[in-house]
Formats: C-alpha cells, sequence, structure tokens
DNA sequence: CAGCGGTTCATTTTT
DNA sequence: TGAACCGCTG
C-alpha cells in the first residue's frame, strides 16, 4: 500500500522515479501537480526524507501556498519544514539568511515598478535625459532584459561596443545599478540574480544548500528565465535529483524572460533524465480537447504531445461571429443567463476571457446593465494603493532608512511644505558628503540655502522618523503600523479633507491595520521586515480570498492553472488575438505567432464543459470604430468540432435562439467587405432598462439591495452596493458610485435595480 | 506649490 | 477612449 496507488500509471511514474533527473511533462488538466504534492508526500512519508531536505519552487504564491495546503493533508505537521515557495521568496529567504556571507544588509529594500521608475528617472535628470528621447519604460525593459539575460553592467557595456544606444543605455543600466546599491534595494530581478551571482562567488555557501537539498521540485519549468534555470543547475548540481514539471506547450512569458529551450533542452542538460508524460486529460472534454490539440498541433517548436480523455464527448465548440464588440458582450451574458438560469451552472463557473486587459470594458459595462456579479482578476492590487503605498513606505523607511527613493515617497505627504527645490538641497548636501537622505536630515542645520520654514519642516519630519525608528523596538507589528497612521498625520490629513474619497482612502487604511493585526496573530515569524517582504512579493491575484458565485473576467495569462465549466474567449480577431505585433513579426519569422498560439491553447484547456468563442467584425479601438477579421486561431479549429452562429442583425438574431429556432449556421464566417474610411455613426440600439423581473431569474428579486448587486441612484447614477447594515427600514447601504463610496438609507434613497 | 488644461500614449505581466 | 504626465499659471 501506498499513497501513489492513488495515482494513474503516469502520474505514478512520474511520482515514484525519485533519482536523477526527471522531466515531467505534464499536459493542461493531467494532474501535475497531484504528482507534485503525492511525490513529496512520498518522500517524506514512505521514502523517509527529512522534510527539510525537500525544496519546491513555483510561480506564484498561490500555486505554492495550494502546494503546501494540499502536501499539509498528506503528511501533515511535517509539511511546514519543506520548503516549498516562489522563486522569488525562495531567494529572498537565502539572501536574509546569508547576508552575512554575501556581505549584503538584510534590510534591503525590494523594488517595484513604481519604485524602478522613481529610480529611473532620477537617472535621467542626472544624465540630462529628455523623457522624449527615451522612454523610462523603454529603459526598464532594457535593463530588465539585461538583468534577465544574466548581463551585468560591465558585461552589457562590452557587448554594447561603440553603438552610440547601446552605449548610452549601458551607462544608464550602470548608474541605475549604483542606485539601487547606495539605497540598499533589490528589483524583482536582482533578487534571482544576486543569488545566482552571490553562490557563484561563495561556493562554500552554495555547497551547503547543494547538499542540503536532496530533492528538488520545480513547477511551471516552461516559463523559467535565465536566472531561474542558472539557480536550478546550481542547486541540484549535487544530489541531480531535479524534478521538473511543465508544459512546453504552454509557455506564454517569453515577453518576461522566459525561455521556452529550458524545457525543451532538459534532455541536453541533463542527458540521464527520465521523462514522463502525462497526456491523460481529466479536466475538458474530449471536443474540447481535440479542437485545443488542432490548434497548438500547428505549432513547430513542441516537445509534440496529445491530451486524451476517457470522458464524454461533450458540445462543439461555438464560434460566434458579432457585428460590435459590444454586442460580442451582450451575447456572452446572455448566453451565461441561460446556462445558468436554468440552474445547470452557477455564475462562478463561469470565465470570461480576454487578451488584453481593455477588452474587459465594453464586458464590463454590459454586466453591470445585466446585475450579475462579476470579479476581475488582476487589477489594481490593494497594496499598489497611493494610501496603502505611502504607509508601507514609512514601514519600509524604518527598516531601511538609506533608501532615498522610498524616503522620498513619503517626505511631503501628508504635505508638510516640503517642496522640490528644498528637497532637492538636501539631496546636494548629501550627496556631497556621501550621505543619505535620511542621515543628512540628522545635520539639516548646516544645509546651505535652505529656508527658515523647510528646515523646520524638514527637522520635523526627522525627528518624526527617528521617534518612529525608536517605537520600532518596543512596538509590535500593528501597534506600529497604528502609530505610522497617527503620527505621520497621515489619518488627520484624510480627516481633513472630508471627502467621500478620503474616507475610503481611510477605511482602506484601517483595513490594512485590521491585516496587520491579522498577520502578526497568525504567523510565527510575524516582524516588521518579514511583513514587509510577503507584500513586496504579493501579487493581485493573492488578494482575493473568495471568489464566490460571481463571473470572472480575466487575460488569458491570468487564468493559467485555472478551470472553469463554462469559459468563453472575446476577441478572437487577427491583430486583437494574435496581437497585431505578433501578426506583424510573423511576417519575417513565422514562429513568432506561437507563443500566441500557446497563449489560445491555455485558454482553450481552461474550459471544462463549454468553451464559446467569439468575435466582433467591428470593435472599438482607442476611441474608434475599427474594422476585424476572425482569428486565425479559429480556422485551425476543424469545422466538424464547432457549431457557428452569428448575432449580427441588432436585436433579432438573440429573440430567434430564445424561441429555440436554429441559430444562423455558417461556418468560416467571412468578415464583409467594408470600405475603407467608413465610420459607424450609429451606435447600438438604446438600451431597454433592466426591470426586477428580468433579472429576478437568477436574484432573488427582493434582495437587490444584496451586496455585490448594482443599483441606481436618482442623483449619483449607477454604482455597486459594498455593505449593507440594518433591516427593512433602518437599512443602510454603503454603495460604490462611479468615483466615490456613499452610504445612503434605504428608506429615504429611491434606488432602484440597474 | 497646487491646480488646470493640453498632449501623448497605449500587449500580455506569475514576482 | 482615458490615464498619465507635462508645463503653465495663480
Amino acid at each position: 500500500m501506498s499513497i501513489l496507488d492513488a495515482l494513474n500509471p503516469a502520474q505514478r511514474r512520474a511520482a515514484e522515479t525519485i533519482n536523477g533527473p526527471l522531466l515531467v511533462l505534464a499536459g493542461a488538466g493531467s494532474g501535475k501537480t497531484r504528482v507534485l504534492t503525492y511525490r513529496i508526500a512520498s518522500l517524506v512519508n514512505e521514502i523517509g526524507i527529512a522534510p527539510w531536505k525537500v525544496l519546491a519552487v513555483t510561480f506564484t504564491n498561490k500555486a505554492a501556498g495550494e502546494m503546501r495546503e494540499r502536501v499539509q493533508t498528506l503528511v501533515g505537521g511535517l509539511a511546514s519544514d519543506i520548503w516549498i515557495g516562489t522563486f522569488h521568496s525562495i531567494c529572498v529567504r537565502l539572501l536574509r539568511y546569508e547576508a552575512e556571507g554575501f556581505g549584503l544588509d538584510s534590510n534591503f529594500s525590494i523594488y517595484d515598478e513604481d519604485d524602478r521608475r522613481a529610480v529611473i528617472r532620477r537617472v535621467f535628470k542626472a544624465n540630462n535625459i529628455d523623457e522624449r528621447e527615451l522612454t523610462p519604460r523603454q529603459v526598464i525593459g532594457q535593463i530588465s532584459q539585461a538583468k534577465n539575460a544574466m548581463l551585468d553592467p560591465t558585461e552589457f557595456a562590452r557587448q554594447a561596443g561603440e553603438a552610440p544606444g547601446k552605449r548610452q543605455m549601458a551607462e544608464l543600466y550602470t548608474a541605475y545599478e549604483t542606485e539601487l546599491r547606495r539605497n540598499n534595494a533589490f528589483d524583482f530581478d536582482d533578487l534571482l540574480t544576486e543569488v545566482v551571482h552571490q553562490f557563484n562567488r561563495h561556493p562554500e555557501i552554495l555547497k551547503k544548500y547543494q547538499e542540503r537539498f536532496e530533492h528538488f521540485l520545480v513547477d511551471e519549468y516552461q516559463d523559467t528565465n535565465k536566472p531561474q534555470y542558472m539557480l536550478c543547475r546550481q542547486l541540484s548540481a549535487h544530489h541531480r535529483n531535479i524534478c521538473v514539471v511543465g508544459d512546453d506547450d504552454q509557455s506564454i512569458y517569453k515577453f518576461r524572460g522566459a525561455d521556452i529551450r529550458n524545457i525543451l533542452d532538459f534532455e541536453r542538460d541533463y542527458p540521464d533524465a527520465n521523462i514522463v508524460r502525462l497526456e491523460q486529460n481529466y479536466r475538458s472534454t474530449a471536443r474540447i480537447l481535440s479542437a485545443a490539440n488542432a490548434v497548438i498541433g500547428n505549432n513547430q517548436d513542441r516537445k509534440g504531445k496529445e491530451l486524451w480523455t476517457e470522458g464524454p464527448e461533450g458540445d462543439p465548440v461555438k464560434v460566434v461571429e458579432c457585428d460590435t464588440d459590444r454586442r460580442e458582450a451582450r451575447h456572452i451574458i446572455d448566453t451565461i443567463r441561460r446556462q445558468t438560469g436554468s440552474g445547470a451552472y452557477g455564475l462562478g463557473d463561469t470565465a470570461i476571457l480576454y487578451r488584453t486587459n481593455a477588452q474587459s470594458r465594453p464586458l464590463e459595462e454590459e454586466l453591470q446593465r445585466s446585475g450579475f456579479p462579476y470579479i476581475i482578476v488582476g487589477g489594481i492590487r490593494f497594496y499598489d494603493r497611493k494610501e496603502i503605498k505611502d504607509i508601507l513606505s514609512y514601514l519600509r523607511v524604518l527598516v531601511n532608512p538609506i533608501d532615498d527613493v522610498t524616503l522620498r515617497r513619503i517626505v511631503n505627504t501628508p504635505r508638510r511644505g516640503i517642496g522640490d527645490t528644498s528637497l532637492e538641497r538636501l539631496q546636494i548636501f548629501a550627496q556631497e558628503r556621501s550621505l543619505s537622505l535620511f542621515a543628512a536630515l540628522e545635520q539639516v542645520d548646516e544645509v546651505p540655502n535652505l529656508g527658515g520654514r523647510a528646515t523646520k519642516s524638514l527637522s520635523e519630519f526627522s525627528s518624526l522618523l527617528r521617534g518612529l525608528i525608536a517605537a520600532k523596538e518596543t512596538l509590535d507589528l500593528p501597534e506600529l503600523g497604528n502609530e505610522v497612521v497617527e503620527k505621520s498625520g497621515y489619518r488627520e490629513m484624510l480627516r481633513e479633507e472630508n471627502t467621500p474619497e478620503a474616507e475610503a482612502r481611510e477605511q482602506n487604511i484601517d483595513q490594512l491595520l485590521a491585516e496587520m493585526t491579522e498577520y502578526f496573530d497568525t504567523n510565527e515569524e510575524n516582524s516588521l521586515e518579514t511583513y514587509l517582504e510577503e507584500k513586496s512579493l504579493m501579487s493581485s491575484a493573492d488578494e482575493n480570498g473568495e471568489e464566490g458565485n460571481a463571473i470572472t473576467l480575466m487575460t488569458m495569462h491570468s487564468a493559467k492553472g485555472l478551470e472553469y465549466p463554462l469559459v468563453f474567449i472575446s476577441g478572437m480577431e487577427e491583430n486583437l488575438f494574435p496581437t497585431a505585433r505578433a501578426v506583424d513579426e510573423s511576417r519575417v519569422n513565422p514562429q513568432a505567432i506561437e507563443e500566441e498560439r500557446r497563449l489560445c491553447y491555455v485558454g482553450m484547456t481552461r474550459a471544462m464543459e463549454k468553451l464559446n468563442l467569439s468575435y466582433a467584425l467591428r470593435r472599438y479601438a482607442y476611441g474608434n470604430m475599427i474594422e476585424c477579421e476572425p482569428s486565425r486561431f479559429l480556422n485551425e479549429i476543424p469545422t466538424e468540432l464547432i457549431e457557428s452562429s452569428s448575432e449580427i442583425d441588432r436585436g433579432f438574431a438573440r429573440s430567434r435562439q430564445q424561441r429555440g429556432g436554429p441559430p444562423a449556421r455558417k461556418v468560416k464566417p467571412v468578415p464583409k467587405p467594408t470600405p475603407k474610411g467608413v465610420h459607424y455613426e450609429w451606435d447600438e440600439p438604446p438600451q431597454v432598462t433592466q426591470n426586477a423581473a428580468e433579472f429576478g431569474e437568477f436574484v432573488d428579486s427582493d434582495d437587490f439591495l444584496a451586496v455585490g448587486q448594482w443599483v441606481r441612484h436618482p442623483k449619483w447614477g449607477r454604482g455597486q452596493i459594498v455593505e449593507r447594515e440594518g433591516h427593512g427600514e433602518k437599512m443602510k447601504l454603503s454603495i460604490r458610485f462611479q468615483t466615490q463610496v456613499k452610504r445612503v438609507a434605504v428608506a429615504y434613497a429611491q434606488l432602484e435595480p440597474a
């Protein structure tokens, strides 16, 4: 008897081949996570490997959390000793544990994209670079690429040679790095490259970990970049028990430095590698799989793999032609209404996927009209909100006071009358003496050219920070958070503003403080440092706890790893999906389309039971209507798997379908040629206001005041209920309108469903 | 030094 | 279309 009895033969081989390198090619829905967790459980429980000798690396916090949880149910408390984490979190851990040996200050800050930009802009300023000749975005992109290629500034400069553009870039890169080091900061890319470099410089430290991690597992190997790849090689060099799991057909992060060759060349890197293919799919119907297989079959650069299932044939893949993006949105929602109305599916079973975030717009607008609750994955992170970042910046400065970039963020927030001019003077003073801004503040009286007012403000700010740093020693995390909010004057500032927006921001801060308390109470390692580290490495996807009973909207990138019974992919159009860029590039390099095709494959294989692909003939792009053609990927699906229909004649197609008549059948719809330059002045016919009865099919009509519902207020327009208090006549609601959150009393406000 | 209006610019984004 | 950002003005 073994816990591995629960696996199918291929999965079992993947889980029990524990000696030597192993490549697990795991197709979508083939039980990849199951293999990983059972493998770990078997190592620990049945083979008797000490849990701390096992290292498992994933890409997302979510995946790491799930893995830990699932391992825990199999092995219990031992799970807490296993190293499971994202590449980034594992690297941060290594950098902190080995800070001394590596010669680092363990209080380093972790810079996000905003911080990076702030650094670059300062570098621009110092080098007199006009943002019109070169954008920060471009520079950050190049630096990131360089880091992903493991090129340090010196090496980058050497390769740049004499080319003027490259030389300038090399200088900027150098300046950027210098700036980061000076601030004791790492950016996301550094977290990985730094560990690899440090391991190269300190083989004795590397050796310690090589010997320790007897078993090493890597998830989503197809998305590893060069530093991640090198880290894998370094850490597995001694025991060579490296198990990588991935799917070359799902490699969709090339634009971020992921190199599909890492998985394609695994056997070259480890000639003695075993390979296991997981091709049995437990997720999708046979038709969906055949369609997805057919599409991905057009790629050249792949290991080759064909998913199969013992499950049912299922419905044909629906392909729907719509006249506009708006119509497409409405069609999708109508379909969801039909599917969920019969009770066969819940809203939570439904996902609408798209290529770019901008496409969510018409969908959102129509969803608001419909009254269906929905969530959008990948919006702005809670931790990216200004007020939250500000408070966290205070905390960051307390840990790493020499971090000028972060200090600048808070020096005049709340307003203290410290403007650019005063700050520049302080900066010059600091620079001349090689001091951080924080250190310069201590000698603010000696800074030349500072007015009395500015000096006073700066010195007060300095005392504030010193006071908080002292408080850090005695207060616990939530207490310190509260101290920052109060002593900095942040709460007072929001109070004085006295607007609903400020009130909402204050509520966010309270939520942050509440989360700190929770973090402090539930984590064993609950220091300020670990807290900040965790928040820095968190993404928006890690936040929304419960999806609940709502339709999910997201990009296909965000959807990787997820599954839904009902999946809609919208915007199946040339120049949108595949993107215009990929289409252009494919004219010189036909392979350029392959990453898009993999993304299509990822999108399609999210569907368990019903897959609905749609495209519009015209859509709004940057404010004007443009003509569209159906995506080439649609043509790659065998016609016998497809059921086509169209939604073009403004309002009639839908009623025909609802009467049960046959949908307009059309196999490969050819877009109607339209003379160029024609603008479509008309829009959709005016919307009939949705009444309670109409959406009463799905929502208890008495309960249109439930949290999450959309309502119309005579003065404020449409808004979504975010909170409900009290009952009957006394019921009060917080409603988020376009720009603000309002509290209204139901008895007085004339609310109607919207 | 904050508030405004005009200009520019737009993939995907696990960390 | 809209947000983000610049430079100007009071």
